[in-house]
DNA sequence: ATGCCGAACCCCGTTCGA
């Protein structure tokens, strides 16, 4: 079972890319994040021509989660239990015995910024969905961007961005308290040596120097995490012509396990 | 300290992203 997520900033600007990464790495889920299309727009065909089905919960410009994969996806959900939100973030689906959120946490662009606020509150939502999910099946996979990078490691100047969003302490906290119901980071706790960055800014050639964050993950329950192979960045993406800023982040399981 | 880039939509410069 391989699953991925892949924050492709405008899946219109980028279709062609996410057909020939499918066509290359033949996941069984892939999560999507930043589509930035209305669901009446939403490019169906091309996931249905290669054998996925797909869910969505998009709007126009910003935002935008999908979920493609190899089979039914059933109990399919939009955002968060007890949190009203206008912004398509978060949607749920049920695929072979496991529950699958693709989630896009907010950004919070500054500390003082009036987002940052909201961000922590989607985190806390975040927080009491996971607990309500792993009670009804402890199969979970939470993938997304979470626009936190857990650990100075996770960041390639951390006295830098010290005390920054996407680093605060606030922020952490909140990360941990989400892996505290019960999830375990998949590239950051297991992977090893596929542990690496998955965001490098468009800006001052970042991704040639190596100058990202890991932002985005995926992250397991625990049935799921006893089963993990391996899990890896896949940076060739970012190293297209007209790349999203994110690399897709995959994990393999042994799932059913034998 | 800021812009450095890119996407979207209209305001074709401004807003947002991370």
């Amino acid at each position: 079972m391989k699953i991925a997520t892949w924050n492709v900033n405008s899946l219109r600007v980028r279709l062609a890319q996410v057909e020939s990464w499918l066509d290359d790495v033949a996941p069984d889920i892939l999560c999507l994040q930043e589509t930035k299309v209305p669901d009446t727009d939403f490019p169906i065909q091309t996931f249905v021509a290669r054998g996925y089905q797909v869910v969505f919960h998009g709007q126009r410009t910003y935002n935008g989660v999908a979920i493609a994969a190899r089979g039914p996806l059933a109990d399919v959900t939009c955002g968060l239990a007890g949190f009203a939100d206008e912004q398509c973030r978060a949607l749920a689906a049920t695929f072979q015995g496991l529950r699958v959120a693709s989630l896009y946490v907010p950004n919070g662009t500054a500390v003082d910024s009036p987002r940052y606020p909201y961000k922590l509150s989607w985190l806390a939502a975040l927080k009491e969905q996971s607990r309500v999910w792993l009670a009804q099946n402890p199969a979970l996979v939470l993938a997304g961007d979470f626009n936190i990078a857990p650990e100075d490691r996770d960041v390639y100047d951390p006295a830098a961005w010290e005390g920054s969003v996407l680093v605060s302490a606030p922020e952490r906290a909140a990360f941990q308290a989400l892996i505290d119901t019960g999830l375990t980071d998949a590239l950051g706790s297991l992977a090893g040596e596929g542990r690496g960055f998955s965001w490098w800014d468009y800006r001052a050639a970042a991704f040639r120097r190596d100058q990202g964050l890991r932002i985005d993950h995926i992250l397991l329950g625990s049935p799921l995490a006893a089963t993990f192979v391996r899990g890896f960045v896949d940076r060739k993406a970012r190293a297209h012509p007209r790349p999203s800023d994110h690399a897709p982040v995959v994990v393999e399981l042994a799932w059913p396990p034998a």
